[in-house]
DNA sequence: TCTTAATCGAGACGGTACGTCTGGTCTTAGA
DNA sequence: TCTAAGACCAGACGTACCGTCTCGATTAAGA
């Protein structure tokens, strides 16, 4: 059966190339002069826009940058499932270390200093990027427990913190190598406190 | 033989009451609009002082809120040394956690925001603040190790990085509770890895 | 007696050179753009001012293009007194002819367009322009009255009226030529009634 | 034989409607916002027509305006011809002031105001408006030489002008009212000189 | 006591980006 | 092919702060 779910709106439509265009330009400039220099108005410019169609569809520079994290992260930086905690885990800090050592990791500093600033999009960001991708990990831990990879008793939500913790940590305030070493320590501590 | 070092300057010599005035207009007005929303020109009208007078004792608004910062933390916030390494976390987590759900919260958030966008003041952010802060912590987990507390093999740069992790995670991005449950949960794993 | 009129005014004091620049740039891109192609942007881009600066001294493109324009008038077309009203009425046609033919007509036309639109900067307008100079004009026909050039009987408001009207009614409506032909009839319909 | 000179044209014909919605809306805004606060947005709104309607038929609210204005200004101030110039001058300046004071003077000043900016505008507005009214003028007096009212030596062009322009100048620039003693003197004027 | 020099409050300066507004064009669906 | 709706590019608007500069006034130390 066939329904029309919603009349077409009327007016001209939404351009795909102008939303194109601005995501593009906004990840290019990002990499040539950081977050900190991004600016709607060279965006426009780059973009071959007028300033009011960015703000028409973004209410501002943070969540435009944030449309541009989120449509790559998902694609670049999965959750495995492979059976094995270890590989699971080993896994994806692979991919998350390489993804922000990249340009990328200047988006996500750059959202981080947003969200720090403004309460609001600290509510959207942890909604759209931070909150899912934790879930994800907690699913991860969930599934070694069930196979008797973690106790039983395991405080899933606080190992997640910690785990989680490491990474940001290092990446946001300590500055040191996000590397496979840094990687192996994680893992060892959390099996190893896990087969007490 | 003694001698003066160095001769007193010749003009008119630094007002301390501008100074008092000017932190003080810092932290009121951080209470008011936030981090994001301090400038220097509101802080020196607050202050009832010249723009100039502030520029010429601190290059940025991140510099003069870092001092505000480090003036309290250290008094507010020092590491115990009680020779229990869970009586130490506790301790230490309980004032810092308390100094975080506070006023100065906000400052920390600023400046961690602060320093994600400019990589100069990084540097000054950690060599100031979070390293020396760290430093503190390895040396509470070394003593624990010497005490039998903690294995022998244990990774004491990735475990303190676990745990500043969790706390500062918790802190800047997924706005859980800072509470003595969380610190029991980061404590009974600390000390649950290390009898293994 | 030498008295102290005002204290000092705090502050660094108004620059003359950008004061300059500003009334210079606005006549230049009138030049070169017309009064409706003048903007505030451009000028303080021409200016090498901030924007600032300008919306600091003058409210609006209209009351800046209107001091560009009074600082000149005076200076060149003031009003003659020799004696004679013939003489004094053709010397002053000459002279406003001439001034209107030049950049400064494009000026005129501009600030008489702002002024039906903006009933405050119309009011301005003639306070500052238009009515000092219609009284100067009524001042001239006083004398020539006096002299016996014009009967006593002469509405002189009317005929103030009609003399700068016809002169108004060209160069804004009618676009025929203001030259010496026009001068000499306005000035021979005037002696030839006040004869009668 | 009679043929249709021109095939209908075939899409969709011209809407009388909308036509006159536009119209209509401009005279009703033009009464709420004045002329300089008129903009093809809000009358496009107002006569529930897109914009891409209104700049199909007319290529800028001037014309627009224009359009406005002459549909009324020739049936509510025709030219008199009574056999008298005393009377002919003196019907035609109520029927003129009366219309300068209502709502089409806001419509006069805002074409005027529009020529001066735009010298094509100004051409048009000539050839429509001004110099044909004028040219009514030019008759009015041509007959009242000929019946000996004036002088033969009468310098119509210029004494037109003055006329047209003592009207308004009072209008555009002096602010002063457009009454009957005003009618009067400029009658008195104008019939003084011309018994001469 | 007088000079010298650095400080202070005040606020103008040249700039840059902001978010809003309007103009005139373009692109859809429907009449 | 016309209509209404509304998105599009473009760019000026007036505001807010930036960090620098120029004042007159103040405050010591050294001559």
């Amino acid at each position: 059966m066939i329904e029309k779910i919603k009349s077409a709106p009327r007016g001209r439509p939404r351009s795909a190339e102008a939303h194109q265009a601005i995501l593009q330009a906004t990840v290019d400039l990002l990499g040539e002069v950081g977050y900190g220099g991004l600016t709607i108005e060279a965006i426009a410019t780059r973009a071959g826009v007028g300033k009011k169609t960015i703000y028409r569809w973004w209410t501002s520079k943070a969540l435009l940058a944030l449309e541009a994290l989120t449509v790559t992260t998902e694609r670049e930086v999965p959750f495995p499932n492979s059976g094995s905690l270890r590989a699971d885990l080993l896994t994806y800090f692979e991919r998350s270390f390489h993804f922000m050592r990249g340009n990328q990791g200047l988006l996500l500093r750059g959202l981080v200093a947003e969200a720090q600033l403004d309460a609001d999009f600290m509510r959207e960001f942890q909604a759209t990027f931070i909150l899912p991708r934790r879930a994800e990990l907690v699913t991860v831990l969930a599934r070694a427990i069930e196979r008797g990879e973690l106790a039983r008793t395991t405080d899933v939500d606080s190992l997640a913190d910690m785990i989680y913790g490491a990474k940001w940590y290092r990446f946001l305030l300590r500055s040191a190598p996000l590397d496979d070493a840094f990687a192996e320590s994680i893992v060892n501590m959390v099996l190893g406190w896990g087969e007490a």
